[in-house]
DNA sequence: GGAAATAGGACAAGACTAGTCCGGTTTCAT
DNA sequence: ATGAAACCGGACTAGTCTTGTCCTATTTCC
């Protein structure tokens, strides 16, 4: 289904979480939340919660106090951790096609498929994409502030009818885009409310 | 593990397949190839590469022609075909969070969340790489030498180590990019080869 | 010593993926 | 007509992945 896995939505929500609240936690070694918390304010199961935070700490991305008072605060700062990191942790390795890494050099199609370079190209895009962006972005108020992060050169003549149900009007904003400036300008409020499903 | 189908795959290596066989396949009604040939040609176990080119056919990409001497050919131009829609086709809707589009203003999580609206805007990137790109780019000879598809703006302080296995070079190339200069310049000769590993 | 919290292994239901199997239909060539 | 070649499409399966749950430690504070 080509989407990330509820543990990487997990952690990246609990990574953000901690991000904000850091005045909590500060040198003297206080924790920024505990499992229980985040998981009551997010509705995530607390269990499962608790696997990925434990996971994250495995990472290096969280230091967690045990005992009562304990909980699970950065391990870095928020600006030096990218979602592809943790996506990486969670949901493994991005790949587009298995081609990509499965194997050492023995690709059983590859002699006359050059789908693979092209597709290699989006790939890298969508890497860069996501190492774009940091926790501490996705703390801050207003997200659709930030700098933009793509400048989108849709190809004249290239197929451009996408329809994806309520994403068609971000697809049509991307296109906007390669014309009239960066991701996030350009944007009525109205228009911004109706990218805002959730 | 945010990856495509092999059906996706297939559809895509079919249909950039029947894009090179044109020739055999003008105004006439003549069929581009085959079910059996593409899986031999691929490597694609044949009844499975059916199911995608009859999947094809019913979503409009393919016209197909039965009985002997049948088989399948575009129906509309390759340039016309983006790989977004296709992998649309196989594996639904291409969602970073399932908040997204799972529910109808109902999201329990989202009241204090806002790892979304950040996220959003890398789902719509990877919504117009993968829109940008066509079968027609995918068949022509060299996909190295194609116009840029995407300039991305590392931002300056983000965090910027990224390490998965071999795509680490493609990753520095992206960052390269944000500096020197578009997608697929300044490559060296090795440095393509680097990338070539299938 | 008890409460609160993290740590982590085992396990299970359900969904998805990749692929097989089989019977049917259409068309062409002989 | 008849058979071969090809498309059509539903049913099924083995395996894997996802999303949890459950239970038992272990640590730390009061």
């Amino acid at each position: 289904m080509l989407k990330l896995t509820k543990r990487a939505d997990y952690g990246l929500i609990a990574l953000k979480h901690l991000a904000t609240q850091e005045r909590r936690a500060n040198g003297s070694g206080e924790v920024g939340a505990t499992t229980k918390e985040i998981a009551e304010l997010y509705r995530i199961p607390v269990p499962h919660l608790a696997k990925v935070l434990q996971k994250l700490v495995r990472e290096g991305f969280l230091r967690s106090a045990q005992g009562s008072n304990g909980g699970y605060r950065l391990a870095k700062e928020a600006s030096q951790i990218n979602a592809l990191e943790v996506i990486r942790v969670f949901d493994g390795p991005v790949i587009l096609t298995s081609c990509f890494t499965d194997h050492g050099g023995s690709c059983e199609q590859s002699e006359r498929c050059n789908v693979r370079e092209p597709l290699r190209k989006i790939h890298e895009g969508i890497l860069g994409l996501l190492a774009s962006i940091t926790i501490a972005d996705m703390a801050s108020d207003d997200p659709l502030a930030h700098q933009p992060l793509v400048k989108l050169y849709a190809k004249p003549g290239a197929a451009s009818e996408v329809h994806q149900g309520d994403s068609e009007q971000a697809i049509q904003r991307v296109h906007d885009d390669a014309v009239s400036g960066p991701l996030g300008r350009n944007l009525t409020g109205q228009r911004r409310e109706e990218l805002r499903e959730c």
